[in-house]
DNA sequence: TTCTATAGGCACCAAAAGGAGAGTGTTCGG
DNA sequence: CCGAACACTCTCCTTTTGGTGCCTATAGAA
């Protein structure tokens, strides 16, 4: 028994039993995209150049509001290595740079409208809920 | 001038100027939201529970895979908190208890799922960009 | 009797994320 | 000649994240 066990284990931890049709390399290929774009600045950066069209430095940061100048430089430059932003030195001084989605970017901020519309939608009710497990658990 | 250029900066801090519809607080709760929704797990865990319908605390860690009993505690916690899941506790000996989402939940993997497919459409796409820019720029 | 399974809690520690603030180079406006 | 503007980079520091291992209770199996 303890054999079936370990075997069992053994297929779970490569993904086969819960996606018997997508192969683990592709699962582990689709979990690291999701947690890139996963993190706290890149979906609003991406919607701010969905809302305003091409921006330079300085603008998305004061649109997205609350970023240091260290994660957005880093997170720029993620998403530019990742394909869903383009962006264009211009040599002149002070120095000028714009950035633009992609259309890869276009694609995954029209995917991603779906969890704006919930949260706008149910932020009330995720309040809601929270409120009340307060006051049925925690202090 | 640097009186306007405070002011902008005031207004742009209460968020006034990119969202004039919608107020303050409901921007920094919908961003709290999605924050939430943006961790490493919560999509995974919510994936599981919709392909495999209610499921016990090792299950889920079986399931999702590379999860530590700490983080699984931690992100189940958060998720009935936040009133995406329900948890049953079954007071026997050894301990039983069900995890479940709720509708709210229902909701947010269906608005999740168009990433899902972003992800698995371009994955392809996203590894090019990021050999093609590994070449171009770095090391 | 000893082992195992369940669903965690708790303490300790390493790594990563992220903020604050200063520096950089050049050109233009005052 | 002084300061502002831009798009960063760099260092220092704190906070958060996340992993490991050890602890619990007790029923039933070996």
């Amino acid at each position: 028994m303890g054999a079936i066990r370990d075997a069992v284990a053994a297929m779970q931890e490569q993904g086969r039993l819960e996606h018997p049709q997508v192969s683990p390399e592709v699962d582990a290929l689709v979990r690291d995209v999701i947690a890139q774009v996963a993190d706290k600045w890149t979906m609003l950066i991406l919607e701010a150049l969905e809302e305003h069209g091409t921006l330079r430095f300085t603008q998305i940061g004061r649109i997205v509001g609350g970023i240091s100048q260290k994660m957005l430089t880093k997170t720029v430059r993620q998403m530019e290595c990742d394909g869903l932003i383009t962006r264009k030195v211009h040599p002149v001084i002070p120095p000028h740079v714009d950035y633009t989605q992609t259309e890869l970017g276009r694609e995954l901020t029209a995917a991603f409208c779906g969890v704006w519309v919930w949260a706008e939608t149910y932020y009330a009710q995720v309040e809601a809920a929270r409120a009340a497990f307060r006051a049925r658990e925690g202090r």
